[in-house]
DNA sequence: CAGCATCCGATAGGATACTG
DNA sequence: CAGTATCCTATCGGATGCTG
């Protein structure tokens, strides 16, 4: 399996089931965060890295790989010593800049709502 | 920690990273897949895992009951022998189908682009 | 600096068996 | 029918050490 690869399985035709696939690929841990910070501006590698801070060495080698393989983002390598690689989203990862602000509105806008039903939840469950 | 639950690590301030916790609440395997398939209509347990049909019993009651608690789905149970859960979007359900939407046309319109990206990238490797 | 390779623990998720 | 409980595997992802 390739970099970034996501096995969904085949639930039925209808074409809205293409979501399945760019769902689990970007809903991994990183992926949305690096097209954020790329979408801000292009990074170097250890630029990138200390923005996220958490993030180790290898996923966030593995998130950038997968990205670039999608070509959303472009890897720039310039071969001096040491060597400097900026990292920078193409026009096709801009484009997911947009759907994914609409989910983050979304998501500002009723997280309040979601977390109170969460408490709702565990209140009830406790009483259990 | 309770189900549907995530850790997701205080990356920054700023607003945009509220994203992540929801973004690793629905970007797992299933979670999309049954808000779209309550979307068209609401169904019992054994209707949507037949619908679903690759899922196992103990995934589709953990998706269904983290949706649950986030508010999104509501679970209706009438107490007969045999006994029958219904399944329905909430309001606050019904109002995330739309930003997903968006994320589905993105999806309609650039899968063809990122599949050949990958195979561009995927051929470049193999010649190496 | 920007990585790759290795090891390892934590979690996701499938299969199966049992219950009201 | 609609679950719960248990077991087991595969993958995710962190830590560490090495390289051009």
């Amino acid at each position: 399996m390739k970099p970034g690869d996501t096995n969904v399985p085949e639930v039925m035709s209808g074409g809205c089931e293409r979501l399945a696939p760019v769902l689990s690929r970007i809903g991994d841990k990183w992926t949305v965060l690096v097209i954020i910070l790329l979408g801000r501006r292009s990074m170097r590698f250890n630029e990138l890295k200390r923005q996220i801070g958490s993030i180790s060495q290898r996923m966030l080698t593995f998130t950038l790989r997968g990205l670039e393989r999608d070509g959303l983002v472009k890897r720039t390598v310039q071969a001096s010593v040491p060597p400097r690689v900026d990292y920078e989203l193409t026009p096709l990862g801009f484009s997911l800049l947009e759907p994914l602000q609409h989910l983050g509105s979304w998501a500002v806008a009723n997280m309040p709502e979601i977390e109170a039903s969460q408490e709702r939840y565990d209140a009830e469950v406790e009483a259990a």
